[in-house]
Parts: C-alpha cells; sequence; structure tokens
DNA sequence: TTAGAAAACCGACCGCGGTCGGTTTTCTAT
DNA sequence: ATAGAAAACCGACCGCGGTCGGTTTTCTAA
C-alpha cells in the first residue's frame, strides 16, 4: 500500500495553495482569477473546486495559516505578571500585525469573519481560538485581581474584543496609521473598559 | 425649459430603484440579476449603470434611506433626562432594528460599511452621521455629569459603537436571537463600559 | 425651425467564478 | 493479473456583473 493516492493528493493541494498565495501576492486578490491559479498551478481549472470551495476560501486559508504562525509567537510568555493591558494589547497587536503587512487581504478576511454569510467550521474555529485565549487572559487577570471575578467572563472578552475590532474599523477609515498609532488608541479605549468612563 | 429631460431621469432612477427593492426583498440578493432589475424597470441593462455604480451601491442606497427614516424616529426626544445609557441602547436598538427585519441584507450592508474595500463619499457620509449623534449624545451626558468631562469625546464615542459592533458580530454568531436580547446584551456591556471592570 | 452637441439609453459582448459530464488514474478483491 | 469501483481530474460550458460602441432623445442657440 504505497498511497500514491494519498501522496499526490496532499502534493496538488500544495500545489494550488502554492500557486494560489504567489499571485495573490503578485497581483492582488481580484487581480488572480481561478484559471490564473490553475495555470500556475500545473491543473484543470475544476480540479481546484476538489479541494477548495471557492476561491475565497483558498484565500481565508492562506490567512489562517498566517494568523497561526503569528499567533505562536504569543503562547507561551502570556502569564507573565505583566500587567493585563499590556498582555491584551501585545495580543491583538500581533493579530493585527498580520493586517498591516497584507492591507488588501484584511478587508476581505475581516469581512468574512466578522460578518460571515453563513456559519461554517472555519468560522467556528475561528472564534473558539480568540474566545479561549481572552479568556483565559481575562481569567488570569481575574485572579490577579486586575479584573473583578465577579464579571462573567465572555462578555468581558467580548468588551475587549469589541474594542479591537472598533479600532480595525478605523484603521480601515484611515483615523489609525501606524502600529504604534494602532497600540496607543487600543491602550486608550482599554483603560476606558478597565477604569470606567463615569466622573 | 420643461425640463423633460430631468423629469425623466427622475423616473428612471425611481424605477431601477424600485424593481431593485422589489426583486431583493422577494428573491433575494444574490438571487436578483441585473437583467431581472433592468426587465422590472423596463430599461435596458446598461442604463442601470448610469444611476449606480454597481450592484452592490443599489443595495446601499436602499439601506441608508431605510436606516434614515429609521433614525428619524429618534432625534427629537433625545435629550430627555433618561440616563444616558437608555438613550444610547435606544439609539442603537433602532439602527438594529432594521438588520434584524432584513437579515440578509444586513451582512452585505454592514461589510461594506465596517470594512469598505474603499473609502468613498457614501462611506464617509455615513460615518459622520453615526458619529455627531454619538457626539452629541456624550456631550450631553457629561454636561449631566454621568460621564467624565476630562474624557475625549471622540474615543468614547468609540467605545460604544464598538461595543454595539461586537453585538451585531455575535447576533450574527447566533449569540443574540432577539431584539430583547439584543438590548440585554448591549446594556451589560454599556455598563460595564460605564463602571469600568476592575474590582 | 433646425443643426448639431450633449445626455440618456441600450443590446451585444467580455471575463470571471463556478458546475457538469465524461475521462483517466489508482485502489481493491478475487 | 485483472475487472470494475472509486477517486481524482479536466475542458467545455453557464450565468452573472459589468463595459463598449453606437443609437435615440432632449437641449441649446442661431
Amino acid at each position: 500500500m504505497a498511497g500514491i493516492r494519498e501522496a499526490k493528493k496532499q502534493e496538488t493541494r500544495e500545489a494550488i495553495s502554492a500557486a494560489a498565495m504567489k499571485l495573490f501576492s503578485e497581483k492582488g486578490y481580484e487581480q488572480t482569477s481561478m484559471e490564473d491559479i490553475a495555470r500556475e498551478a500545473e491543473v484543470g481549472k475544476a480540479t481546484i473546486y476538489g479541494y477548495f470551495k471557492n476561491k475565497q476560501e483558498i484565500f481565508i486559508a492562506f490567512c489562517d495559516e498566517e494568523l497561526d504562525r503569528s499567533l505562536e509567537k504569543l503562547q507561551l510568555d502570556k502569564m507573565d505578571n505583566k500587567p493585563i493591558i499590556e498582555i491584551l494589547v501585545g495580543y491583538f497587536a500581533l493579530d493585527f500585525l498580520f493586517f498591516e503587512n497584507n492591507r488588501e487581504f484584511a478587508s476581505y478576511f475581516l469581512r468574512e469573519m466578522a460578518f460571515p454569510h453563513e456559519m461554517n467550521e472555519t468560522t467556528r474555529e475561528h472564534d473558539q481560538r480568540y474566545l479561549e485565549i481572552l479568556d483565559s487572559i481575562i481569567r488570569h487577570a481575574q485572579d490577579t485581581g486586575e479584573i473583578d471575578p465577579q464579571l462573567d467572563v465572555f462578555m468581558t472578552s467580548i468588551h475587549f474584543f469589541s474594542l479591537y475590532l472598533g479600532v480595525l474599523v478605523g484603521w480601515f477609515r484611515g483615523f489609525v496609521n501606524s502600529p504604534e498609532e494602532f497600540e496607543q488608541k487600543l491602550t486608550a479605549l482599554f483603560l476606558q473598559a478597565l477604569d470606567g468612563v463615569r466622573p
């Protein structure tokens, strides 16, 4: 049982993926046609659809990988005894880095992730991954006494995540123009969230 | 100077708009083709592009109108001496109502508004309108002493707006399933924002 | 009233994403 | 070794959004 089939399958998938990324990076998402990808991958156009549901999914898969790679850097030094605000900002800054480096892609990716036409497994996994990490950060801060232990962890996660989302929206608007400004704005909002906005 | 031209122009625009809305409502956005719209409006397909830049814009125009109509209800009784949280929730609830009633449309609209591929005039106007109202609400709350007058008004507006956005995202996820739940979740987050999340 | 400019209009066409039906390659069981 | 089932593969094709070039309608000014 050599598994020629499995091997070729993997190879083809890899070829398609690689071709897509090469072309997306070179010419942008819109300017790359499925036929372009097929040609570059030396594969029939219809073959691609045996591996990916549609054009967008090829691209989402790429973003996912990149983000995973980005976020691997975190994890370990997370539970430092840094103040929560630094942990949170560091976390989101890492996420943001990818968007900053791939401006054109960011809007496609965020659109699909924030307002999916339908909830599929990929999106749900994404949610899960985000929320787990936020969850653990919030719990940790509750342990160290930085955040009220009475508060619902989920709602608090959502709170900080929403602020991140808001800054991203601002970034698209041009209200935020550099990683520094991003961190600064995010920090300001997080401080508001921590201390409240009452007098 | 009868202005036959102007009159016909207006008429045609109206016909296209009406046809589009009728069909969008009946068959959904994706299922309505430009040719369908042209036929319904008794107009050549290419004519549509003299009035709207593309399919999406026809639809955005419709959403804008609807939202305007929705928000007109507000304005007047805004400066009541209700607590700020009620004013804010009331404001966003009105906005949300449209999305709730037009679930399929909401994702298209929000995608374009939150993460536009390019900033055009329409989007900027939209931003403006939102921010002006929020701005005035926040200022009012600063006057009544509900919100710290030291705080930057813009950043505080963004804060509340972000939380609204977060709940909308949750709605798409199925974490929020009714107007009641929407108001409840939004209120919870706003309370966190007002009081802070520290112990 | 009329020439000709400008605006509005339109059907034929293009390129793209995605599918269909059929062919080739690999696996499996005898 | 081989039949035939299953999986992988593919070019031709479809429907759609959007554009092009040319035609018709309206306006303007002499």
